[in-house]
DNA sequence: CGTGGCCGAACGAACGTTCGTTTGTTAGTG
DNA sequence: CACTAACAAACGAACGTTCGTTCGGCCACG
């Protein structure tokens, strides 16, 4: 076991905080995740609210990263949303500590941490809300549809994959990609 | 300030819990929120792990009834998924401490307690399988659509209601039931 | 007048963090 | 190519605090 950077700490605390939470990891546990005393994370990182940061903002920037990715093909409404979904399911699984993280440990950010991501998922969202709205305005979806409320269905769908999809099933994220923006715009009725 | 029982410090755990996370909660930070010190729950509880299985246990119960009241009304498939999505929408809104800790903080149950708990919720979730299977067998639902998969999608959306929906706000629950019902059936497109 | 809710002190364990020291690698010098 | 100064990673003990929990005594209510 070599000798370890600042990143392989994040990560590690990315992966402990994903699973047991915030305030259910002690530096003594993270340290022996990495094969060290929990005093020597101090060579790293200044403390333990400081990982927590780290590992958050790492999440909040792969989201960012995909919904940038979507806008700039500057596609149609609905393909637009497609690659929104299909990029944001590839965060959730390919980043899955921090994605975990960042959607549910964010409220034991300090203050000021906390309001910046809280901005950070705002600008996100608002990417899905205002796809959806042009979709809505160029009559591909439902005139009676409300973007903002359609676009929170769709996240809390979205940031629950990881929760319950097992990589190694039959099924792989394409097709989970594929069923999920077929669920959404179809329904149940289809 | 009267005397308190043991629903109170239940409740009063639930809060807590709900907000701050089971680890995030100590037992002092607990009684202060009850008003008496953290060393007198133990007059009502035999400890810390017993408030979280009795607050989740609670949780579990009122998921579990408003699926019976569905099942149990005898309707075609429709108009059941319809029950249960108002009656989750109920149980998220109206005990949303106990709701939410019985959603997030499952997790910190011990083993035996979290099996107990996971089975309750598989056959929470069956029962949503279930409903959809028959509506795709009547023809009522899309043939193409997996009945588990949907499930999953509808309970994503229907479990994440408690951190958005606000409801001092111009949309009532009603209406909120409404329009999640008219989105899983007839998706964006309508 | 006894039973039970509550207090307040106390317990040991675990917490986040600090600190002086040891260790291993790297860079520079002759 | 040997030697060494410099640096950063990791150790291990210790810090003050907070944790969950216990316990004896008090006081109000049934």
């Amino acid at each position: 076991m070599s000798r370890l950077t600042r990143d392989d700490i994040i990560a590690g605390a990315g992966r402990r905080f994903a699973t047991h939470g915030y305030h259910g990891t002690s530096m003594r546990d993270l340290g022996d995740d990495l094969g060290i005393l929990g005093s020597s994370i101090y060579a790293h990182v200044g403390g333990k609210q400081e990982l927590l940061v780290a590992v958050i903002e790492r999440g909040a920037g792969f989201f960012a990263a995909s919904a940038r990715r979507a806008v700039e093909a500057r596609l149609e409404a609905s393909a637009t949303l497609s690659l929104l979904v299909s990029g944001h399911i590839d965060v959730v699984l390919d980043h899955r500590s921090e994605a975990r993280t960042y959607l549910s440990e964010t409220s034991f950010l300090e203050p000021l941490d906390q309001a910046r991501v809280s901005h950070a998922r705002d600008t996100y969202e608002a990417v899905f809300v205002d796809v959806i709205a042009r979709g809505i305005a160029e009559g591909v979806f439902d005139r009676e549809r409300d973007a903002r409320l359609s676009a929170v269905y769709i996240l809390s769908v979205l940031n629950t994959i990881d929760r319950w999809f097992d990589e190694t099933g039959r099924f792989d994220k394409d097709q989970l990609s594929e069923d999920v923006y077929g669920f959404v715009t179809k329904g149940l009725i289809g």
